[in-house]
RNA sequence: GCCGCCUUAGCUCAGUCGGUCAGAGCGACGCACUCGUAAUGCGUAGGUCAUCGGUUCGAUUCCGAUAGGCGGCUCCA
């Protein structure tokens, strides 16, 4: 009789007796589970134990349980689709986070209609309680079996060929290849079958929740040198409430479109007029974006960089210098040509000069720190600017503020020796940290981008000692670190810092880089304390990333009830009648002359619609008053959560908005 | 850049399988109302149905191109 050791969730081991031929499915019974883990990998409920194993219950409602949940419930949709458009040939179907995908190659793209039909048809599947059956094949059988599938034909070679790169594709990823049965519930007969590594779900019967949300185009094996094959999108979760709450959480994702709360508020537009991926600031997004500069402005003072100017525009020989033409050119708006003269018969007399929109700042700070000799003294140097650039996205790829065509970087370049490095970018990490904390996110997590093996400049013992001091760093903050092996840019390694917003989406914030490759390009040195010429070390770091996807962030994340030193009213007062106004006014003078935003609704709306208005605009603080306020010399809260507070001295009044600006905190 | 979908008043959206079908709500404006914590009532103005071309006796509706948007792929702050 084979001995396995069962670990339960808490991790509590037992020592089993179990009789020959028992399955993980009938040590695990709980309806729960969905697969076992057997020495640390993943196996199908129907795994016979041979002895010696450690059995783990892996339930749906775990990471690994939904992924496999999510995994079955692509078969479910590929079995589907080729039975309502049998000529569907399979491309690939894993699960993703929040869901699953499974592309398929089709005569034509997928309606939304068809996306019902095909929803319908998986119920049924469902409905009649498929098992998956695990078989493995030799590659001939598999061949055979599937010489009607292209695309799985060719994960099959891909298989014989390099192995390595295969870890995502559950096709053909484990060991073996395996082929995985659907068998009718009732009669055992094969109703479909697909290339598959798995594991599975035992039956369809255990997919409890599940919805089709779109479908897309994708490249196969994402290449754009491949077929375009169609892909559906679909979630599937451990219970009706759970797949509920997610369509809920995607809702309120909606709802706080920043595209969406940016005309809503009145924040700022893309004109088409302008042109594509480039946005106007209206007054009220001016003011937002204003605080924030201005904070980040006294912040870096504060913290010794120093202020820099850059043009927007730029002959096409720093790019040259800087390399950025070489391996950056289809990124950046194309060239004006300039300059150039002609004869009278057409004929060229004068080359022109051709000029470029910058796409990066770093090679103009570069400039500046070359314009004249530098000491030892002077470093570290710390440049920064609120550089503008602009870049020429690919069309699919404009979306919003997030990743827009025009951009402001808060962009700096450190300029150090190598002994002062780790100092630095000890200290540039938690002034990152501070001051992302200071504009209400607090929930980070780093990521350091390692070299790529293949693409990079530089010595290894440089990127090596790079590497160590920026992982150093990171790791005096506490914070979760997670690695990106090969990640980096070929220049050198990076830290960048993720922030989770209030509904725990995660946004690439503040990158910090250290780069071999631009110093040098541009020659720069600096003269050491015994007279050698040195290279500086270069850090290039941007805090927000860029202006306008900080403050798409931002918006997003406060849903657009900003805390009351960003938000672009402060404070509306809000008269019961006509007769209240001049009260109020005067009340918004003094606001005004303490530095606060302050507006009087003096329309002829109803007291209650203008309460409504202006928390539809959340207002942080709405002072209302009527006689009885105007007899205390009084004002009445009203704050963006409906609580009130009656009767305030006018001068507390102003105190209490004075302080809740001036500690930049939530109200 | 590629694939699919979308574009009707300032905004959100109805609608026409080609022929009084140009509509609603919100917003704006005007008049009345003067009101204590999320929508007072009535009225007025606003659109060559994205643009250009084609098919047709006739196009907002069908076809094509262009521009912009949305969802993906690829790429990235």
């Amino acid at each position: 009789m084979p001995q396995i050791t069962v670990r339960d969730i808490e991790g509590h081991e037992e020592l089993r007796e179990v009789p020959e031929g028992t399955t993980a499915g009938e040590v695990f019974t709980d309806r729960s589970v969905v697969v076992a883990r057997v020495d640390g990998q993943l196996r199908d409920l129907a795994y016979i134990v041979s002895g010696g194993e450690v059995l783990e219950p892996v339930p749906v409602d775990t990471e690994d349980g939904r992924a496999v949940l999510r995994h079955s419930t692509a078969h479910v949709l590929a079995q589907a689709v080729q039975q309502i458009f049998p000529e569907a040939k399979l491309g690939i179907g894993p699960p993703i986070k929040d869901g699953f995908y499974y592309d398929f190659d089709v005569e034509r793209p997928f309606t939304p209609e068809d996306l019902a039909a095909l929803e319908k048809r998986m119920q049924d599947i469902i409905k009649s309680g498929q098992r998956f059956h695990r078989r493995v094949v030799s590659e001939d059988e598999a061949r055979a079996e599937l010489s009607h599938e292209p695309y799985k034909l060719e994960l099959i070679g891909l298989k014989g060929g390099s192995a390595e790169d295969m870890g995502d594709v559950m096709e053909v990823g484990g060991a073996e290849l395996t082929i995985y049965d659907n068998l009718d519930g009732k009669t055992g007969e094969r109703a479909w079958c697909d290339l598959c590594r798995g594991p599975h779900v035992p039956t369809t019967r255990v997919i409890p929740a599940f919805k089709l949300m779109r479908s897309a185009a994708a490249y196969w094996r994402g290449s754009e040198k491949n077929p375009m094959l169609q892909r559906i999108y679909g979630t599937a979760w451990e219970s009706r409430d759970a797949l509920k709450a997610h369509l809920a959480f995607l809702e309120e994702a909606e709802k706080r479109d920043h595209r969406r709360l940016g005309s809503e508020l009145d924040l700022f537009s893309f004109p088409e007029e302008i042109g594509s991926g480039l946005a106007v600031f209206h007054p009220k997004g001016g003011v937002i974006r204003r605080e924030m500069e201005h904070y980040s402005r006294l912040r870096h003072e504060e913290a010794g960089y120093e202020f820099v100017n850059t043009p927007h525009l730029t002959k096409g020989q720093l790019y040259e210098i800087s390399g950025h033409l070489d391996w950056y050119a289809e990124g950046m708006y194309p060239p004006m040509e300039l300059d150039a003269e002609y004869g009278p018969d057409g004929e060229l007399k004068k080359a022109g000069q051709k000029y470029y929109m910058k796409p990066m700042n770093c090679p103009m700070h570069n400039l500046i720190f070359g314009a004249r000799g530098r000491s030892y003294r002077e470093l570290p140097l710390r440049l920064f600017e609120f550089g503008t650039v602009y870049r020429y996205e690919k069309s699919g790829v404009v979306h919003g503020l997030t990743r827009a065509r025009g951009f402001t970087q808060d962009d700096a370049h450190i300029y150090c020796t190598q002994e002062q490095m780790a100092d630095e970018l000890d200290s540039l990490l938690t002034f990152v940290l501070d001051l992302l904390r200071d504009y209400g996110l607090d929930d980070f997590y780093l990521e350091l981008s390692t070299k790529d093996p293949v693409k990079f400049v530089g010595s290894d013992d440089v990127w090596e000692k790079a590497t160590e001091t920026l992982r150093e760093a990171a790791e005096r903050q506490k914070l979760e670190l997670v690695l990106d092996p090969g990640g980096a840019a070929f220049y050198g390694p990076k830290i960048s810092v993720q922030a989770r917003d209030a509904i725990g989406r995660t946004w690439q914030m503040s990158t910090i880089q250290v780069d071999f490759n631009l110093p040098e390009r541009f020659g720069l040195e600096y003269t050491a304390a015994d007279g050698s010429r040195q290279r500086p070390v270069m850090i290039h770091r941007a805090l927000f990333g860029s202006i306008e996807r900080f403050f798409a962030v931002l918006l997003e994340h406060y849903a657009g009830a900003f805390p009351a030193w960003l938000a672009p009213v402060q404070v509306m007062g809000i008269p019961i009648t006509d007769g209240h106004v001049e009260y109020l006014q005067d009340v918004a003078a003094q606001l005004r002359a303490h530095g606060i935003r302050v507006e009087v609704d003096t329309s002829d709306d109803r007291m209650q619609k203008k309460i409504r208005n202006a928390q539809k605009q959340k207002v942080p603080f709405m002072l209302i008053a009527g006689d009885d306020d105007v007899a205390a010399g009084a004002v009445s809260f009203r704050y963006r959560d409906g609580s009130q507070n009656n009767g305030v001295p006018v001068a507390e009044a102003i105190a209490e908005i004075r302080d809740a600006v001036d500690r930049r905190v939530q109200v």
